[in-house]
DNA sequence: GTCTATAGCCCGATAGAC
DNA sequence: GTCTATCGGGCTATAGAC
């Protein structure tokens, strides 16, 4: 886990790494520097030389974590054609991510952001929450999805997946949520379906 | 608002309404004990004799918010007889709360009261969740609703609910949840219904 | 029960050697 | 670029008068 770095973006990758996990599992204001300096092995010195501050580094955080998931969600998107299939990858996406880096899902999530950060966006009017409201308002002009507000049929879709991820970050559902995929994917398109 | 108190149980209720609001808006640990006396206009002596200590506060804060929910949902309940009609009753309270007193629903469902509160179970494990969960399960067992685990149901329908009261506390819904009630609980159950 | 004053601690951030 | 040592500040909690 903690081998020794000589490249500097590795020290500041294994920095950011540990400050996720941190922020995640203590809070971000219960996550003291001197903290990351013990768990990363990476001096306070050098942290302070290559994020400026406390909040530089929680942007960090925040930035690379967004960016990645949604890279992950347009590249499996690019093999999509029905308005179903693109509903299931990003059911599928979230609760893969969910189960293989809870981390990373609780980050997203969970975590006030506006709490620490200023002047970033709730998640949910991020890029990919974007999308699915407008995949979901195509499936509706397109008439397989229910008639009604696009914005209301995606709070509804989300919610049941999301809420299904919350219930299991905060340890509620006990199994994995691979092993319900099917049965969940199942209620959220009959909460929209036509 | 801030009318002179001469009852010690007047000052205490004070304290607390005043400590949960700064609480969901700034969060639990950027809210400093000099900041509840200054806004809640008690000393710093009060608060810590009739309370212990910060923590005892949060306590406070929670039990009361916890037990107030329960009763109105109890209380509405009682004169539901259907299926329908007592998941609407949650619905409608849920929203209703949401509309009206924010900050108690923000409270209830945004903060991470295990950051700052040990042995507090998540709310959603609470009374009037796992009463949801019961209507559920009775509807499945009666055939109004479709067959399958009971528990994934609840967290289908909560999910439709729940998701919009999170992006209404979060500022992204622009709308009173009033307006999309019909809406919102229409997709919740066509998420369940047999 | 309520107040003021303050002790004691730990944090974020900086300075400066290497 | 990276480190150690340390400063200044704000916090929780206590002490003790009223």
């Amino acid at each position: 886990m903690k081998r020794r770095e000589i490249n500097p973006q590795q020290k500041v990758a294994q920095v950011v790494q540990t400050a996720r996990s941190l922020f995640v599992t203590n809070g971000y204001h219960n996550v003291s520097i001197p903290q990351i300096v013990s768990e990363s092995g990476v001096s306070i010195g050098a942290i302070y030389h290559h994020f400026g501050n406390k909040q530089g580094l929680a942007k960090s955080v925040h930035d690379l974590t967004l960016q990645q998931f949604q890279d992950w969600f347009n590249q499996r998107l690019a093999s999509c054609q029905s308005v179903r299939e693109k509903l299931r990858a990003f059911s599928d996406l979230v609760l893969e991510v969910t189960d293989q880096d809870p981390e990373m899902m609780e980050y997203m999530l969970l975590m006030k952001h506006g709490e620490f950060l200023s002047d970033v966006p709730p998640i949910c009017s991020t890029e990919p929450f974007r999308q699915v409201q407008e995949i979901i308002g195509a499936g509706i002009a397109g008439q397989t999805l229910k008639e009604g507000d696009s914005f209301l049929a995606a709070v509804a879709f989300t919610g049941v997946i999301l809420r299904a991820v919350e219930l299991r970050l905060m340890g509620v559902m006990k199994q994995k949520l691979a092993k319900v995929g099917d049965n969940l994917f199942d209620h959220a398109w009959a909460s929209i379906s036509a």
